[in-house]
DNA sequence: GCGCATCGTCGATACGCATCGACAAACCGA
DNA sequence: TCGGTTTGTCGATGCGTATCGACGATGCGC
């Protein structure tokens, strides 16, 4: 492999002209930016990335903490993995994964290698044993999900409050005057995920705040037991029923259950899920939508990760930014005054 | 950050010592040796990866190239990922994510760089565009999936010509005369994935074996285009009839068209999904499964690969694995004699 | 035409670890 | 007891890059 020193004597100058050339940190010459560039080039000259760490103090590497899903959406996570190393790649940052197997130590002994400049945590839940590790690491972290105590941390996450209340916004409008909630699934909730409540706390005061009244439906795993909680919020429901399932891995289970028990999506019934727009897209009716939109959301976190590394004056700074999260309008709602 | 000269200095040896400590390349008395761990211990000292990559040539990373997937099935790929990094960090590696959005010079951009000593390459195609790259790439490479020309390479994938071989041959032993194979996606299929041809194959084969009659119905996108397909081939078939779906994003469309067509899975019709056990068992009918084994092929690969820059005689040495697929009995498939 | 700031380049050094050669000490068999 | 081997440790060097101080060359104002 061709070294700095290979292609200084290629261009007839010293080593350190090169390293000026790349990095701009001193004005050089036309002539022998040229002369440099042209012997970079020919050689396909790259720079030791580990050298250039030690001399630099910098790896222009990011660590990103994946979750330990047994088996629950991982589609979404991949959406966030793949959106967050490409945006990434932008600025120049590769992202290594940091698994879960081996806890918190994991985020130390990457830092401690200095094999990352920074930190992506994903999935943070309410009481989350990441933060405090993360807190008496010396690089900069920011944290997708937002745990109980956060100050002093950056945070990003989707805007769920905003999204329960828009749900139940949307769906009043359209008519309803009971909604049913088909909450999380049990594990997710045991495992204090600060986002359920912060749903919940939007679908309360916008229930409120219309006149709604709400239907708390526990979330299920199999299509059987999604028809029982169904079947029961139904027998409760005044008016023409409505049904919300925040959880992608529901949105399936509630479609089926509908299905089966005989009502039709955007007539007898109103079912708001979330999921991709490509998968509400595809069903035979197509599905209104609430998206959390984490494309934007692994965006926005690499950014600020690289704002941090990029500017470190910048930082410590506490930041709480919540992404708005979109409701889209599609044929599993009935029509505003198509009551029967 | 305490470097090993602290901990030399610390211990009353020299820096050199530290490292023969760490590396076990040169004897060490047993007193100095608790002494230098002692003193590591207490400045929780933690070796430089740049200066350690730099001096040794090896940075303990693996690169990973993931697909590009719009939204095609992406839960899978997670689950491939993940295991990927657990298994590599049981032997002292990291995985470095590269993403297709950089093209093959991502490949080629990591190895120049010395940020890996290897890659792992997933979801090959038949005719892929980083094959060519990686054959002129100074480090050893393992590929999940096979392309057309494949000599010289490591390569490692399910055995999906056995798989589908089993499908038929199990089914055929459970009474059915006539089967429909609900394929892969178009754009699946035109992508000139491997792996579709070595499933037909296995199917090709056990039918004429069998005796069998093959119906194929397209792969659709919707819930409508699949009950279409699926009531096409109802009529074409004799007997109870049998359906196959080995595209795991076809699972959900095929039970519902067929749950649509009032036909009841294991009863009317048998069914064989591709997918992970767990989503089969959630099913009110649980689901008889063809499993393509993705820990098991994530977890072959990293030894692979690991094996290769452990022993780097053992290379170039072509190698072509393929993982036995599972099949699941379960409900959604006819009981023998159980015809009506 | 002179002093002075700016421009452009070079040589030297540091970054933290692995590794090689050297060497003293301990051990062995005869 | 002695040559020879093994054991255990040290000092020196190199890995490839970034960066600092130095310095000659050039441009500028007056």
């Amino acid at each position: 492999m061709p070294t700095s020193k290979d292609v200084a004597r290629l261009a007839g100058v010293s080593q350190s002209t090169v390293s000026y050339v790349m990095s701009g940190r001193r004005p050089i010459s036309e002539k022998t930016r040229k002369r440099v560039e042209d012997a970079m080039a020919q050689l396909a000259f790259q720079p030791n990335a580990g050298a250039r760490a030690l001399a630099s103090r910098r790896t222009q590497v990011i660590g990103l903490a994946i979750p330990f899903v047994p088996d629950l959406h991982m589609g979404s996570i991949m959406e966030f993995i793949s959106v967050i190393a490409a945006t990434a790649r932008q600025s120049d940052y590769d992202i290594l994964l940091v698994t879960d197997d081996e806890g918190p130590q994991g985020l130390e002994r990457v830092v401690g290698q200095q094999l990352v400049d920074g930190l992506i945590i994903m999935q943070v839940e309410g009481d989350d044993a990441r933060v405090p590790v993360i807190r008496n690491l010396p690089v900069p972290s920011v944290l997708i999900g937002i745990p109980e105590k956060h100050d002093g941390l950056e945070c990003i996450d989707a805007d769920f409050e905003l999204a329960g209340q828009m749900c139940i916004e949307e769906l009043a409008k359209l008519g309803h005057e009971t909604i049913t909630l088909v909450d999380w699934q049990d594990e997710v909730i045991r495992r204090h995920v600060n986002y359920v409540k912060r749903f919940h706390r939007g679908v309360d005061k916008a229930a409120a705040a219309t006149g709604t009244k709400i239907i708390h439906a526990p979330g299920r795993i199999t299509v059987a037991g999604m028809e029982k909680a169904v079947a029961k919020a139904l027998e409760q429901s005044r008016g023409i029923p409505a049904f919300i399932a925040p959880e992608a891995a529901n949105q399936d289970l509630v479609v089926e259950a509908l299905n089966n028990l005989g009502l039709v999506l955007g007539k007898d019934v109103s079912v708001v899920v979330n999921s991709s727009d490509s998968d509400a897209e595809r069903q035979r009716i197509p599905l209104t939508t609430i998206g959390f939109e984490p494309d934007e959301v692994s965006r926005r976190v690499v950014h600020m990760i690289v704002r941090d590394l990029t500017d470190p004056m910048s930082r410590p700074h506490e930041a709480l930014e919540l992404i708005r999260p979109v409701f889209r309008h599609r044929k599993s709602t009935v029509r505003p005054h198509s009551k029967r």
